[in-house]
DNA sequence: GTCTATATTGGGATAGAC
DNA sequence: GTCTATCCCAATATAGAC
């Protein structure tokens, strides 16, 4: 519980306006979005918003925080038995916010290739994270026998992962192009490996 | 041939920018890379270079046109017969070069993300050369029985694709992570597929 | 073709009043 | 906590001399 009800207040207003930036940017897209613009949208001035974020950066990182929270609490829970299920309904879910892909995209492209940006310590954490909840999602399914024991958990997750960012990109460039059906392409690869023989009972 | 001197030596200034900048960016990366510092590599000044090029976008672009340029001299050649391999040595080679990857991810984010970017038309192309080549491959080695005919060679290349390009995000985030090793896991899984009971001869 | 110098803009950061 | 006002800087883009 907060210390007092101004800084309550404080922190819900923080949530207040990333709230309203992840729907300026879904509508908008990324790349022409200032802070100016995300303050107009909660009727706050930029000095006014910069008031809850010491800079552009920090601001745009918890952005895609939220956004991860936000989209955790849709399809995150049962993670641990249902992690390609889950994956492919939020696949689907974000060819409807073109936006925020583009956010995600970006932001984490120019956090990724500088070592020194502000948010590459928090992806480096996100992506660690996410191959891990997999690869403990593989290890499940090779001991229900659904996966082959051939299948390495670790090098498998952080597969899926490149494979999720990198449709983006194509699907960015064409937005006819499939996420979901080629995601779902790479699973049949994993479960159909060698030594898998061992069929689900059902 | 060119029809004037003063032309065919406008050409060659160009390349000259282009290598240059192609070198400058491969050490300090693109993030922090502006006109000036590239013009300064050539000992020109901003203006100077920009009476080459009509825009840094346009710049940027013809940089990246350029590095697959050379790639394509090293890597392209029998790539009808070779595609996983020339793609897993060229991965090979980008892990020595950072700052191109910096730049090709940072560039081709932009342009996927937003359709009016001057470079947008150009990366749909660039994409749907690659998976044309891609898959062309991996119909040679269906008919050569060694990937089996379950597989759907346009969906496969662009899987390829895009698991490339996410490997680089993880890569760039984390230097030993092995961009390689993880490909070639996914080429695995790809001759390894059900249907594909002929083995390589050999 | 190249330079110097300047225009222009976009936008983030900050000071200080209320 | 919020606003207004302003600062300031980074760059690109352009004009015009040489």
């Amino acid at each position: 519980m907060a210390r007092r009800g101004s800084y309550a207040k404080g922190i819900a207003k923080r949530e207040e306006i990333l709230t309203a930036a992840l729907d300026v940017i879904a509508r908008n897209g990324y790349r022409r979005t200032s802070v100016r613009e995300l303050a107009d949208a909660v009727g706050l001035s930029q000095a006014g918003l910069l008031h809850y974020f010491s800079s552009k950066e920090e601001l745009f990182q918890e952005i895609v925080r939220k956004r991860d929270e936000v989209d955790t609490a849709v399809y995150g829970p049962d993670l641990a038995d249902r992690a390609i299920d889950s994956l492919t309904a939020l696949v689907a879910h974000n060819t409807q916010v073109p936006g925020l892909v583009q956010l995600y995209a970006q932001v984490s492209t120019e956090a990724a290739g500088d070592p020194d940006h502000p948010s590459h310590a928090f992806f480096v954490e996100r992506y660690a994270n996410i191959r891990e909840e997999f690869a403990r999602f593989i290890r499940t399914e090779q001991a229900a026998g659904r996966i082959g024991e051939d299948i390495d958990p670790e090098a498998t997750a952080a597969l899926i992962v490149a494979a999720t960012d990198g449709l983006q990109t194509q699907w960015m460039l064409d937005p006819s192009f499939d996420m979901v059906a080629h995601l779902e392409q790479l699973w049949k690869l994993i479960t159909r490996s060698s030594s898998s023989g061992a069929q689900p009972v059902d």
